[in-house]
DNA sequence: GTTGAGCGTT
């Protein structure tokens, strides 16, 4: 039914594709399907989602028969406020398999059409094909680099294939830019494996700040206030969950 | 519950 790219892309003989951006996380194909369908003869809509969380990264991509169909489902959503959100749809250029052209086929409406639309949307951005789009990637790992940064060195792989192999020097710089205070880490390799106790651990800095004075005046008398913190009034729900109840397992855990 | 430049799966 409405189940589109789960099995598969299912015949991408000559379809094409339209890549639609600025959509909401939670606009889903369905959504979308009836939108562009109106326009044209939509062959497939396929939302990519996190592998991981499995939520949409926010964009879309819709197939549709004809060339004609799709320019102008893309002259007319692409600025259109889907959802509250306004999206933008313009013609898939980076495919999984150039699907721009098939069997010598040429399936590239843009430059066909190119000329045709000038009026893409209301907002115009920099589109530098041959410019240095190394700062854009890096850039836009400041929103969805809470996912990347637990699985790279994976299926990162996969995502770097349809970019320019670059130097591994690249990666390290990117991802220097997220841990600024980062930058002495490099000559303490033993505080990388250091961190089972953290009570003695470092005595300096100790942990945090707020919860330090309390354990270093009377850890057991915390323990007595958290334990019973009202003798004449007890919460029946027990509030004495404020923190882990099994914090000699989070010591050991990591 | 969050995030908003960009390009895709059985």
């Amino acid at each position: 039914m409405s189940h589109f790219g789960r099995a598969g892309p299912p015949d991408i003989r000559d379809t094409y594709s339209l890549l639609v951006l600025n959509i909401t996380f939670r606009t889903t194909a369905d959504d979308l399907f009836p939108l562009f369908d109106k326009y044209g003869k939509v062959v497939d809509v396929f939302i990519p989602r996190d592998r991981r969380t499995g939520d949409s990264r926010g964009f879309a991509f819709v197939r549709y028969k004809y060339a004609d169909e799709a320019q102008k489902a893309v002259d007319k959503l692409d600025g259109r406020v889907v959802d509250g959100r306004e999206i933008m749809v313009q013609f898939a250029k980076y495919g999984p398999d150039a699907e721009r052209i098939h069997k010598g086929r040429i399936v590239e409406p843009v430059e066909k059409l190119k000329g045709r639309s000038r009026s893409r949307s209301p907002r115009p951005r920099y589109r530098d094909d041959h410019r240095d789009r190394d700062y854009r990637r890096r850039d836009r790992s400041r929103s969805r680099d809470r996912y990347d940064e637990r699985y790279r060195g994976r299926d990162r792989d996969r995502y770097r294939s349809r970019s320019r192999s670059r130097s591994p020097d690249y990666r390290r710089e990117r991802r220097r830019g997220r841990y600024d205070d980062d930058k002495g880490r490099s000559p303490s390799p033993n505080r990388s494996v250091s961190p089972p106790a953290r009570g003695s651990a470092s005595p300096r800095k100790s942990v945090s700040p707020r919860r330090s004075p309390s354990r270093s005046r009377s850890p057991v008398a915390r323990d007595e206030k958290e334990r019973s913190p009202t003798p004449k009034s007890v919460s029946p729900r027990g509030r004495s969950d404020s923190r882990s109840p099994s914090p000699q397992r989070s010591d050991a855990d990591e």
